[in-house]
DNA sequence: GTCCAGGGCCGTT
DNA sequence: AACGGCCATGGA
């Protein structure tokens, strides 16, 4: 029996629980009035294909020197931005691309978040990925957590995992995302479908992370029941 | 020392 | 359309 979107999220949830994800210190914005969302964008281009512990020093590096917000990103000098992210790995690009999206909210939107997510959802994510820089995981990345958009991310965990299962998902990032976001809807209702989507991802990371990582560790795999991968190998 | 991580771009076939 | 090389750091 071939599983469901909506199965795989039962049980996921039901093995590791509930998540609220994508980590965003709070605090911090809240004693500096700056714009949380910022930083879910800032760390949406440094985690490309980043350990998301190097990930987080860049961002401290940032907030040390009072630099994560985006009028900071804007005027500060390439080469500073650059020494700050360091850590994250691919500094360069990096830097560059961050300062790309924040002249473009600066020069489009006058540094004003909301203006920028309120509006078509499909319009703002064709915006995103004209960006050099911006793909669709991250943009995508961008519009569910920052955006509280309803959009499924698709990311190399989900892709390994829709394959070894498999999933009848096609191999394609658009392909998979319409899978999921047609197969689980029905279930939810709008307002609780980024929610759900967020959710799912975190999910989908942990699982990677514990079990299907890329030397796969199966036993005790909440979907070992259900994977072809799992019983090719035992 | 080797492998790998919450991608994306660009050039070549 | 699909694939390979490239970008870089730090933890396991």
């Amino acid at each position: 029996m071939r599983i469901k979107p909506d199965v795989l999220y039962e049980i996921l949830q039901k093995q590791f629980g509930n998540l609220r994800w994508w980590p965003v210190d709070r605090k911090y914005h809240r004693e500096n009035n700056s714009d949380p969302r910022f930083e879910i964008i800032v760390g949406a281009i440094l985690t490309q294909n980043t350990a998301w512990s190097n990930v987080e020093k860049a961002l401290t590096n940032l907030k040390l020197k009072n630099s994560l917000n985006l009028e900071s990103i804007c005027a500060i000098e390439t080469k500073e931005l650059e020494k700050m992210i360091k850590p994250s790995g691919f500094f360069k690009q990096k830097a560059k691309r961050l300062k790309t999206i924040s002249n473009y909210l600066k020069n489009n939107y006058s540094n004003n978040l909301d203006r920028f997510f309120n509006r078509n959802l499909l319009g703002i994510r064709q915006e995103l990925l004209s960006l050099n820089g911006i793909g669709p995981e991250t943009a995508d990345s961008i519009l569910l957590y920052a955006g509280n958009k309803p959009i499924f991310v698709v990311d190399a965990y989900t892709k390994r995992i829709c394959q070894r299962i498999p999933l009848d998902t096609g191999n394609l990032y658009d392909e998979i995302q319409k899978y999921f976001q047609k197969n689980i809807s029905n279930n939810f209702t709008k307002e609780e479908l980024s929610k759900v989507y967020g959710d799912l991802h975190a999910l989908i990371v942990i699982l990677a992370k514990e079990h299907c990582r890329k030397k796969p560790n199966c036993f005790d795999c909440p979907l070992k029941e259900y994977c072809s991968f799992s019983k090719l190998l035992s």
